[in-house]
DNA sequence: CGGTTTCCTTGACAAGCTGAAACATCAAGC
DNA sequence: GCTTGATGTTTCAGCTTGTCAAGGAAACCG
């Protein structure tokens, strides 16, 4: 009943398995510096190049509206994000970065670059190679 | 303040991102169909070789113990997973695959792959580049 | 205007996760 | 042997994430 599987592609798999755990736990951890969770520095990286529809949000991470309430809720709580109403659809609530979330978002991005920085102990002609075939797998 | 950070270095993070956020909804998505949440699935996965000790697991997830108890204790309930007193020392619980849990877990490591396939849109050569340079980065 | 759709929020609920406390068992030293 | 300390698991309270169903507000359309 198995089906045949060539052992290249399952070795690719997972090792694909091993990198994605290892950048999770590289991302939680440099969320957690900025006393933030996984999903609250997702929201806030999302908002760091202008404010954004929850509704956008959700659709972005891939999960429901009634989730983002929340993620929002506490990102404001701590200062990082704010509501605005949309003046031209006054249904839709803008999330948007403060001033102290932009620059939260700037250090988590580059936190998280030099956190990755070692785990792409590669040349930067391999880094080419690498961005090359990553981009051909994501259409 | 903003640390110089290279662009190709930047572009391969941000494509990680992306193909990581990817995987994640691929496995939940082929766990979903087994009745099994991604954690769940991972538990039982690493269950497949064979039964290892609740630490063992938490320390493989990076995860405390506690976590472990309520995720074989849902494996458990759908009889996917038992425990075992290890005999040699009467303190530890083995987590054990049963055989139903076994044709569960080989079931989804094939979907996982199947489902993986499109994503690796690649030829058998850049497949191995693929896996070089991944391997390279988990030391 | 009235009906429908869209956007957001709320509430109830399940799961994942942590940290502290409890319990049993082992292991070492006296 | 007994005590003391370390280890493995579980339980519990608490938080965050996530879903789904229901509700209110605003926009759209006939």
């Amino acid at each position: 009943m198995t089906r045949r599987m060539d052992p290249l592609t399952a070795e690719v798999v997972d090792l694909f398995g091993t990198v994605v755990a290892r950048y999770h736990q590289e991302y939680d951890a440099a969320a957690a510096v900025h006393h933030l969770t996984g999903a609250q520095a997702r929201v806030l990286a999302l908002l760091a190049p202008g404010p954004l529809p929850m509704r956008r949000i959700a659709e972005r991470l891939k999960c429901e509206p009634s989730n983002i309430t929340g993620i929002v809720d506490r990102l404001e709580a701590q200062g990082l994000a704010e509501r605005r109403t949309d003046p031209a659809d006054r249904r839709v609530k803008l999330a948007a970065a403060t001033e102290e979330g932009s620059v939260t978002a700037e250090r988590l991005r580059d936190s998280l670059e030099f956190a990755r920085e070692p785990l792409a102990a590669l040349s930067e002609e391999e880094r080419g190679m690498l961005r090359d075939l990553l981009a051909r797998m994501v259409p």
